[in-house]
DNA sequence: CGTCTCCTTGAATTAGATCAATATGTGTGG
DNA sequence: CCACACATATTGATCTAATTCAAGGAGACG
């Protein structure tokens, strides 16, 4: 149970939604896939042949400098699509955070996405746009927040896109925190004791942190 | 000459082309505009009406925090292509760093990229997925990177746009270099002095730089 | 030749990293 | 259920890279 790479390989069928686009919801088939915790769904390098869609768990996704330190780019949700590249080949690894379950579209073939149908492009294009806003917000937040700002921030983001809005659930560890945010682990540990101690956050579990003031959290960026 | 935004206004016609992308070129028209520098070309919050090509000087984008902080996500040689956003207002802003000429693309009416003519589409797409991997790879730097890491991915990046492989042409002050990498103009500053004395690049005026060591610099990422 | 802006350099400070030591889980097998 | 091992987190004590504060220089331009 915890070392291979499952692969149900049961066909299904679901809705590709993504409800942060207005953009028309496409349909698309494909296997679905299990992945473990840490497991590899894809690497930097590997051929880019599929879009995936998380049905369960958690994924992340990053990028490695020589040095072996990482950069996580995103983590995706259940309903959040990743796997999308302008290249042939995948500039980014993706990982299974936690137990997860994904859907595959593979590709027919080497075509790229802009020689799929006219509805599809435009509805990637969409997503495009969405990561390329979201990439410039962590580009702002990596080049100018202090730790405190970084782990408001994401705390927000997180509680945002959980279902309750002070309640956040971390299925990551505080390694993945601190590679997302472009800092270390004991700073992100730190961090989060100080805003407990202030009273602004409590964690009755280290995965779960509770917003007590969550303007607080807010003015601390904008 | 050094304060009034002056529009030539003289409507000409320019191959848009992005030799970064593999895509076909597309010849849009419109009208040619001036800029000085420091000038602002459109604000966040601004309504998103044109793309705009650089036809000559520079181009910065940027966000700001809430303290006056500053994050420039790109700066725009001749030839670039920017002004792009998902959504019917800028997030970015977009200021001349040099006197520079852009012509501006403006969209009819309210309709955003994806209600455009499906050859744009497609053209649209490769550019934004560009952008995407760009920004990837500044998170990565700005995430990750020490002050000499930046300053050489820095230094590499602007030689590989530039004409000459080892002469560096700074368009831009130590200001706008720091605030692209994060970093502030004090430690923009002593990185390159160091450099210097190391022999590793020249410095014969402040805004040229010399690659003395390619290889050095090169080593220092990846 | 003075003024203004940008750049460099130095000294002091500090936020965050690093190093090191517990602590808190979490799962396993007895 | 407990005891052990192993993962992950927290906390403390330094250390250091980069920032901040503070002068000076070096060009550009009238």
């Amino acid at each position: 149970m915890s070392t291979s790479v499952a692969n149900a390989a049961r066909s299904g069928s679901a809705g590709f939604s993504m409800p942060w686009l207005e953009s028309a919801e496409i349909t698309l088939s494909g296997p679905v896939l299990n992945f473990v915790a840490e497991r590899r769904i894809f690497a930097e390098g590997d051929e880019a042949r599929s879009y995936y869609k998380v049905i369960s768990g958690v994924v992340r996704t990053c990028q490695f400098l020589s040095d072996g330190r990482r950069q996580i780019d995103a983590f995706y949700l259940p309903g959040d699509v990743f796997g999308f590249e302008p290249r042939p080949t995948h500039r980014l690894s993706a990982e299974a955070v936690s137990n997860c379950t994904v859907i595959a579209y593979r590709r027919r073939g080497p075509d790229t996405i802009s020689a799929g149908d006219d509805r599809m492009v435009r509805h990637f294009f969409s997503y495009a746009m969405a990561c390329l806003e979201q990439s410039r917000l962590h580009c702002l937040l990596l080049g100018r927040g202090s730790a405190a700002q970084k782990i408001a921030a994401f705390l927000l983001e997180m509680a945002d896109r959980g279902d309750a809005p002070t309640i956040v659930d971390l299925p990551m560890s505080r390694q993945d925190v601190a590679d997302y945010l472009g800092l270390t682990i004991e700073t992100v540990s730190r961090t989060l004791s100080q805003m407990e101690r202030d009273g602004t956050i409590a964690l009755p579990t280290t995965r779960k942190v509770i917003l007590r003031q969550r303007r607080v959290l807010e003015d601390l960026n904008a």
